[in-house]
DNA sequence: AATGTACTCAACCGCACTAGC
DNA sequence: CGCTAGTGCGGTTGAGTACAT
């Protein structure tokens, strides 16, 4: 037996409003405010609505600073990188965009923005066994341990941690870091996808993730590889763990629903395969690491490109982890401060008192 | 002009969560 | 502690519209 319906659903006007039914809603409103009771609310305001669609109307077109129209290039941009970050959690998005709804949002990423960015795509990847199904609207990995590895199953673009998109060379920028999974990862951990670089539309994704403490905090140091010149005859996603070689420890839990990601790894992303492509190509490159605005654009190192020296890398990489990690800090204070507000407001978004706390919590939580 | 198809987006649905009893 | 009502959220639907044939 399923729940009891929230009101009485032959009783109740459905579809469109009409400009008559916005007027009473608005006027009762902005007059006597919701009461907190959305459920009472159409009765006392003389509306024969069901009191979620009544909820549903006002906070999504008619409560003030309401913006409709295009979205702008850095609207775009907030949301891929969000999106990249936490997954389809639009309400979080939502207060990243002031006079946005979660809903104008989510309707935006399916019908515009998600075929604009496949479209930016190299061909090639779009074809590639590896890629079988962009889920570009794949849920975020990281909601629950259950479903920690939901993306890397579809191959998502967005799998793990990645944070960044760079798309014709031109990175979209991280806005937030990844919501790390409960148990940890290896810390030596070192993710990243490498495609063809003879396609000067070449996408590179990647990251590097640090796990300090196991209990308190996983330092995610999300960057880019800018990987130069390539020679890679399709993408590959390469899982290293420092050498260590035990299969499903490249990143998440096994323990925890890994298992799906050690899959992946063995048998689409095999370190023979890597190593096999790897092993006549020049022992140094260099790389650019790009990441978190502007505090860390374009800096140069060189890394060790030898497969079995992905230690080494790690190493060379964590040369840069302090900066890394004070950009990193700097995310997490805002998140934290946004956190320690009075509940009756939202996540990033002073002006929005309509909505409540719940994605807040969980990303305090996982904070 | 008529018809078919694709697209948009407001609205709905059902689930998860919380507070109050 | 369990139940219920209220709320918020993400996913989905479908009417209206635009565009193609």
């Amino acid at each position: 037996m399923g729940r009891a319906p929230c009101c009485d659903k032959d009783n109740v006007k459905r579809g469109p409003w009409s400009p008559e039914e916005d007027a009473k809603l608005k006027s009762f409103i902005e007059k006597y405010g919701t009461g907190g009771n959305w459920i009472a609310l159409p009765q006392k305001a003389g509306l024969k609505r069901c009191g979620k669609s009544c909820r549903l109307r006002w906070l999504n077109y008619l409560r003030p600073n309401i913006k409709h129209g295009e979205f702008t290039d850095d609207e775009d941009k907030i949301i891929c990188s969000l999106f990249a970050s936490i997954g389809s959690r639009w309400s979080i998005i939502a207060g990243q965009l002031p006079g946005r709804t979660d809903n104008d949002i989510k309707n935006y990423w399916n019908t515009k923005l998600k075929k604009k960015l496949l479209a930016m795509l190299p061909s090639f990847q779009k074809k590639s066994s590896f890629f079988p199904s962009l889920s570009l609207q794949s849920p975020s990995p990281y909601r629950s341990s259950s479903d920690q590895f939901t993306m890397a199953n579809n191959s998502s673009l967005f799998y793990g941690y990645t944070n960044f998109i760079n798309i014709n060379n031109n990175l979209t920028h991280l806005s937030l870091p990844p919501q790390p999974p409960p148990p940890g990862p290896d810390p030596n951990s070192l993710i990243g996808l490498l495609t063809n670089g003879n396609n000067e539309n070449g996408f590179y994704l990647g990251f590097q993730e640090n796990h300090h403490d196991h209990q308190s905090m996983y330092n995610i140091t999300p960057m880019e590889y800018h990987y130069p010149t390539p020679d890679l005859k399709e993408p590959m996603l390469m899982f290293g763990n420092g050498g260590e070689g035990h299969e499903g420890s490249a990143t998440g839990s096994s323990s925890e629903g890994g298992s799906s990601l050690s899959q992946i790894s063995h048998e689409n992303f095999s370190k023979d395969r890597y190593q096999n492509q790897q092993h006549n190509q020049i022992k140094q490159e260099e790389y650019t690491i790009q990441g978190f605005g502007d505090h860390i654009h374009n800096r140069s190192f060189i890394v060790n490109d030898d497969y079995n020296d992905q230690k080494q890398n790690v190493y060379n990489l964590k040369n840069y982890e302090s900066q890394l990690h004070s950009d990193i800090e700097e995310v997490k204070q805002l998140i934290g401060n946004t956190n320690n507000r009075s509940s009756n407001s939202y996540l990033f978004n002073d002006d929005d008192e309509y909505k409540t706390t719940d994605d807040r919590r969980e990303i305090c939580y996982h904070y």
